[in-house]
DNA sequence: AAAAACTGACGGAATATTCCGTCAGTTTTT
DNA sequence: AAAAACTGACGGAATATTCCGTCAGTTTTT
């Protein structure tokens, strides 16, 4: 409970403020909690982003893969997964910039981006298969995997910058934009 | 001078251990410089990394507009500038990581960030002259360069991160893949 | 009522920032 | 043209300030 309060002030407050702005005893009282119990459940600010990274993408694969059926074409979970990575994004803009703005952080190590990435490996299955059925351009699952994943990001980066707002139609041309980069 | 020596370290030491562990202590015996040379040239931590970034930025638009010509088809043209931009980043992999990691960050001010890219604005006039002969999707000139400038800096990051080796081939078949991505 | 969890004042280590004497280079005086 | 006076960038010791992490006392849970 107290762990969960502490990391959601930390999200809050590395993003707005940047890691080297933010003090232990900013997240206590963001938190409404003492600093002691800030040190109770973490050894350093360090690991307090660590978890938050953890958490975050436990977060979002929970939302991206909740109702994820195998069914319809490839394209079709294409866009269906995609999609729902979009809009995890779009609901949860702190949750975004805290992604994009740690994603290179030299805090977070092999270990932990590979325990939060788990996860997404299964978007690994679906390039595999459209590799075999030679839909895609030559590249293995993965790095096409990376690929779609680093366009959006960067993409909604500057639109949530720009506030440009993004309806439907919007979502569905930049899908398509995605697939036809990587399409064969 | 003392200046640019102190840029240069500072680059160094915040791309390799982050922003909050680099004390200005630090920056000043990597630049081979005095702490109170540091304090004349600059008032603050967060002040040398707006200069890095205004600096970075310059540096890259010098190299990616160097010989350009505005000659040959858009599409060339078109090639011409995004290969040079992937050249100057992975010819200069701390500048990427740097600019990478702080695109997002809280410190660079909306200023900043004007002052850093008006240099990249010619690549809009390339993208409304194509929107003009319709070669790419509605959007506009300025979202389509974003689009894929973000999909390049999010290529290159993983790309670096995977030591991946980078050769022709590969750089081309990249750029085929941004230039389908917004094809109409 | 015993154990566990929590709080936040406090000391001290780490860090930022100031301040001032030095000295290489420049200008003025003789 | 030699000597004297001046300048201000520089370095780093001294000082100010921040921030961490502990722990004695308090509250909550079991």
């Amino acid at each position: 409970m107290k762990r969960e309060q502490i990391l959601k002030a930390g999200l809050k407050l590395f993003v707005t403020q940047g890691l080297h702005a933010v003090t232990i005893a900013q997240i206590a009282a963001e938190a409404n909690v003492g600093i002691g119990t800030v040190y109770r459940n973490f050894n350093s600010k360090e690991e307090i982003v660590q978890q938050i990274w953890i958490r975050q993408k436990a977060s979002e694969s929970a939302y991206v893969f909740k109702n994820y059926k195998k069914q319809g074409s490839l394209h079709d979970q294409f866009n269906f997964l995609w999609e729902r990575v979009i809009r995890y994004f779009l609901e949860h803009p702190l949750e975004f910039q805290f992604s994009y703005q740690f994603a290179a952080s030299p805090i977070l190590t092999k270990e932990i981006h590979e325990i939060a990435m788990t996860d997404f490996l299964k978007f690994d299955e679906l390039y595999a298969l459209g590799l075999d059925q030679n839909l895609f351009k030559p590249l293995t699952a993965r790095r096409l995997r990376l690929f779609t994943f680093s366009t959006i990001n960067g993409w909604l980066l500057w639109a949530m910058d720009e506030k440009m707002d993004i309806d439907d139609a919007t979502i569905a041309l930049f899908l398509q934009m995605c697939w036809d980069s990587i399409s064969a």
